[in-house]
DNA sequence: TGTCGGTATGACTGGGTGGTCACATAAGGG
DNA sequence: CCCTTATGTGACCACCCAGTCATACCGACA
């Protein structure tokens, strides 16, 4: 967490720092960023940057916070489709992509932060996961209750494969990826591989 | 490529070094390997690796070559199940298990080239994708025409999806995982979500 | 005016990196 | 025995890094 006094600053100073570190943790995973060339490219001193933060993981754990928060309250919406978890899931890609289009610096970062391979990451990875799968595993629930949902399928598997596909759709957003294949991708999971009678 | 020098060694010592790069790179992406320490780990000079490689890079390449030349022997006898598509998967999955367990490093050498965000290696990788899909096509397009597989779908789609889900599976392979959970995420593949009538 | 807490600074430390090069060694052929 | 060619070597170079610290600055209050 930020010390206080990262806090004090003048917005507008507060602002120049984060964004200069949302521009470089966007380009590197957290081991090849370097802290000298954010304080290089916001202007202050490096001195100056640890009167804000601990340490370079400090600052990186806060901006990856930052953008995920943002992408949260982006995509959040989709969940309000309850009911329908077709429309769900689809609204929840489509939104995903519409945020990495409108921020990729921020997409960018929350982006790289699920390959960090580093020790001290992985704890805050798991985290991650799990808050996000809870969302999933209560649509899906429901959605089985309902019998919407294939019962003979394995939940756990389910959120597997999602999350799986999930991850590498927004890996290649940056590569452009229109509604249609999304849609595809989509019509994949749905209906299954085999051909229905 | 390795210049002529390398392959003049003692198979002993090549052996040497191979494994320490091996070791290494398993460990940490490219970026973040260290030359310095892998002539470390196998007791010969700095200068020594410049006899037999042009640079880290030209390294690099040749062990993810050799992981992947590894991995595809090892693998490709999946792909004799012709006829039945959910065989050839099944079994595919299966192998790449049992290699990830037999050869942990090589496995893991494999497996991290994937996540490199270097611009050296983009082509590298995107070759790597496209030799991959070859045989997916091939399967799929085959069991297509018979019948066997759901015509609506997109088989660009179809491919991302198990290209996706692979990623997945192997990176979680460290974490142990057992036949039946594959089994189980292979038929979410398979059935799809949406229940049948 | 003095002084005191909070803040800004950038030279510096100690450590790492990939890559180089002048030199050493060894093996053959004349 | 020398000369050439192929290898081996590790000190060294230039560069980059995270993090520190003595010093300076600044506004507020006395």
């Amino acid at each position: 967490m930020p010390k206080q006094t990262f806090f004090n600053l003048e917005p507008e100073k507060r602002q120049g720092i984060i964004a200069a570190a949302v521009r470089e943790f966007a380009e590197h995973p957290f081991e090849q960023a370097s802290l000298t060339k954010i304080v290089e490219s916001c202007g202050i001193a490096k001195g100056s940057m640890y009167q804000y933060f601990e340490d370079k993981l400090d600052l990186y754990l806060y901006i990856v916070d930052l953008a995920y928060e943002q992408k949260k309250a982006y995509v959040g919406r989709a969940f309000s489709l309850e009911g329908d978890i077709f429309a769900v899931l689809s609204e929840y890609y489509r939104l995903s992509y519409q945020f990495a289009l409108d921020h990729p610096l921020l997409h960018q970062v929350a982006n790289k932060f699920w390959d960090s391979r580093s020790e001290a990451l992985r704890a805050e990875l798991e985290k991650g996961r799990l808050s996000r799968s809870r969302d999933f595993a209560r649509v899906l629930a429901e959605a089985m209750a309902a019998g919407k949902v294939n019962p003979q399928l394995d939940p756990e598997a389910v959120f597997f494969v999602y999350h799986a596909v999930g991850k590498e759709l927004i890996d290649h957003f940056h590569q452009g990826c229109n509604d249609e294949f999304l849609q595809q991708v989509l019509d994949v999971l749905k209906y299954g591989l085999q051909a229905r009678d």
